[in-house]
DNA sequence: GTCTATAGATGGATAGAC
DNA sequence: GTCTATCCATCTATAGAC
């Protein structure tokens, strides 16, 4: 861990020279970018604080000042993330049983659940990082992040309530083992599967569309689905 | 990490206090038993060589002189590992060839390629942490390890063909993204997911049988490559 | 081959000046 | 709030006695 990465653009911070009110947010701000795209792309274990504040361009001291510890700011990128995500998947889902007089069929809760962290990962989009930062922390986190993710299962109740209610003559056990390739599908696009992809195909599956993937991605699962 | 862990059993060294002849090759299969272990529960970076060498009940400097480096002894396990799944994957579909005139249809090829890591993870078996281990290093490998997966393009390309050869009028990046697919269901089956699932579903989906999960995935996959 | 002791490097966290 | 300097723990790897 040492080549230097260009740092872009913070999405919620700013890029200009930090105004005396603002100079606490700007740097915690620059901290917590850093801290995910270097994870997003390393790992957890791999990137050090001196990493993060290197890539900041703010002191080594910033860290626990602002975050406590490391673990904590690993903690509160996560957090962060994964409730801008589920909050999306739960309106997408809202939105279409309210579009279903309540009873969204298969395809519309599989579009809420795949479609969001999809659209993440577009290129010409700038969250891409968030969403590799995510799909680390399942396999990587700390003990805290492992720990909210049981919690997490709230999040995921909706969907299986939703397709329970949408396929009533199949065994319960069915829907939720079929959730679970489904999950499977979306955890599986990180830049290293989608690079070993393209290799394997000989170019032939650029990413160039999100529509386009998510359309691919609902296509298999709802078939898996209606069988 | 810290907690002691049992040590089961070693598959290829063997449990008896070390004859003469043998004490090196047993002394280095309890290294590689418990680290394969570890490695496999843990995550690579949370694993240091005292914790392996604790845990084999072997001196410190066991790792460094039988396998060179802790990376080395990572990749060692690796490549085996790998080496044995590809291997019966391989055969498996070789035989489903043999069975079909050449042509074997969707369902057998997706057999080869899900039925062997499944089985491996058959909680009645010893396999499972060497499952893990294959999983984990998906994303938490070393360098060397990233560069062999990307060889390893070469054994997938078997599938890939046979895929292509039995859907002869799909475009063939269906094919390529749909097999991805394939490989995220068979991904996600990790010891957390696993556990995550068991507490959504409230214990409706234990894994009890992998010939039965193995045609549960199978069916959903099928379904994906025939509509 | 095995072990102890330790070198040499790097990690997270903090004290204290400004 | 920011920064430098530093503490202290822990890591991998190895030297050297047995």
């Amino acid at each position: 861990m040492s080549e230097p990465l260009p740092l872009d653009v913070e999405p919620d911070g700013q890029d200009a020279e930090p105004a005396d009110p603002e100079v606490q947010a700007a740097t915690k701000n620059l901290v917590f970018a850093a801290a995910e795209r270097l994870f997003a792309v390393h790992g957890f274990q791999k990137v050090s604080v001196r990493d993060i504040t290197a890539e900041a361009g703010v002191n080594l001291a910033s860290v626990n000042y602002h975050f406590g510890s490391k673990d904590a700011l690993l903690f509160e990128i996560f957090r962060r993330r994964t409730a801008e995500l589920n909050r999306t998947r739960a309106r997408m889902l809202h939105e279409a049983a309210d579009a279903h007089g309540g009873h969204p069929p298969v395809r519309a809760i599989l579009e809420a659940l795949i479609a969001p962290p999809v659209r993440w990962m577009d290129p010409s989009g700038d969250r891409r990082i968030s969403l590799q930062f995510i799909i680390r922390s399942r396999s990587e986190g700390n003990e805290a992040m492992r720990e909210a993710l049981g919690k997490d299962v709230s999040h995921l109740r909706r969907f299986a309530d939703a397709l329970l209610a949408a396929r009533p003559e199949l065994a319960p056990e069915d829907v939720y083992w079929r959730l679970h390739f489904v999950l499977g599908m979306i955890h599986n696009n990180r830049f290293a599967e989608f690079d070993r992809l393209h290799t394997l195909s000989e170019g032939l599956t650029r990413e160039d569309d999100a529509e386009t993937l998510i359309r691919r991605m609902v296509d298999f699962a709802e078939a898996g689905f209606l069988r």
